[in-house]
DNA sequence: TACAATTATTTACCTGGGTAAATAAAAAAA
DNA sequence: TTTTTTTATTTACCCAGGTAAATAATTGTA
C-alpha cells in the first residue's frame, strides 16, 4: 500500500522536473512552455478570443492576459478587436507561423524522449489515470 | 496511439487542478501546499537545515528561503543558527506542532478522496510511472 | 428607453517555481 | 598563515498559477 503523501509529493516533483526540462528545450527558441501551449492552440484552432483560450487551457483569465501580453511583446501573436468590442481575438504572427514547425519538432522530440522510458501500455494507463484525476472523473 | 501533446497537456492541467484543490483545503488552516510540504518534512525528520529541505523537496534554494520566510512570519517555523554559522536550522513552532495532526487529517482525507476514483492497481501503476518520469528513470 | 445583470478583459496583489549573481562562512591549498 | 575554492543562504529579477475587484461593452428586463 502506497502512502498518499508520497504519491502526491512525487507527482509534484515530476511535473516540476518535466516542466523545467521542457522550458530548457524551448529556451533555444525564445519560448516558455505556457507560451508554447498557446501557440499550439492557435495553430490548431486558428484565431481565438482570450476567453476561448483560457477555457481550453483550463486556466484563469488573468493568466492568459499576462502571457498573451508577453507573447505580443515578443512578436509571437497579435490581438485585434472582435465583432464584440469587449473581445480581443488573438492570432499568430508571421514569425510564429514561420517558426512553428521547428519548435513543434523540438517539443515532439523532447516528449517522445521523456516518454520513451514507458511502455506503450503504461502510456495508455497514464493517460487514463490522469483523466480520472480531473473534475469530471474521466467521463468528460 | 496517444498524442504526446495531449498527454503532457493533460498532465499539466490535472496537476494544476489538484494543486488548486489542495490549496483550497489548506486555506482553512492558513497554509499553502508548499508550506505544508515543508511542515510535513520537518515533522517527519525533525529540525533541518534549509539545504536539507530543498534537497529533499527537490526545489532550488531561493524557493525555500522565500517560503520559510513566509512561514516564519506566520509563526509556523523558527530559524536558529546551526553549528556552522552559514547554516540556518529550521524547526516547527509550538503552534505548528499543535496544529499538525489536524492539518494532516484534512490533507489525508483530501488525498484519499482524490485517489478514490482509481483502483488500487492504478495507484500502483501511477506511482511506478511517475518514478520513471524522473531523472533517475525510476531506479533511484 | 432606462436600468440591471452578465460577459470579456484587465489590474492589483498573492504564492511558488526558476536562474544569476552577491554575501558570508568554512574548507582546501599554496 | 594567507589565499583560493567551495558551500549555505540570500537578493534581484524572471515566468506562471491563483483570487478579488475594477472597467467596459453587451444583454436582458422593467
Amino acid at each position: 500500500m502506497i502512502d498518499t503523501h508520497e504519491l502526491f509529493h512525487l507527482l509534484h516533483q515530476r511535473v516540476r522536473f518535466v516542466t523545467k526540462e521542457f522550458n530548457q528545450q524551448l529556451s533555444a527558441h525564445g519560448l516558455y512552455h505556457s507560451q508554447w501551449a498557446i501557440m499550439y492552440c492557435l495553430e490548431r484552432f486558428g484565431p481565438m478570443t482570450q476567453t476561448a483560450i483560457w477555457k481550453y487551457l483550463n486556466v484563469e483569465a488573468p493568466t492568459i492576459t499576462r502571457t498573451i501580453t508577453r507573447m505580443e511583446k515578443n512578436d509571437w501573436v497579435i490581438r485585434r478587436q472582435g465583432g464584440d468590442k469587449r473581445e480581443r481575438v488573438v492570432e499568430l504572427t508571421e514569425k510564429a507561423k514561420k517558426k512553428y514547425e521547428q519548435v513543434n519538432q523540438a517539443v515532439y522530440q523532447y516528449e517522445q524522449e521523456t516518454i520513451s522510458r514507458l511502455t506503450r501500455e503504461e502510456v495508455d494507463q497514464f493517460y487514463s489515470i490522469l483523466q480520472k484525476l480531473g473534475p469530471e472523473g474521466g467521463e468528460g
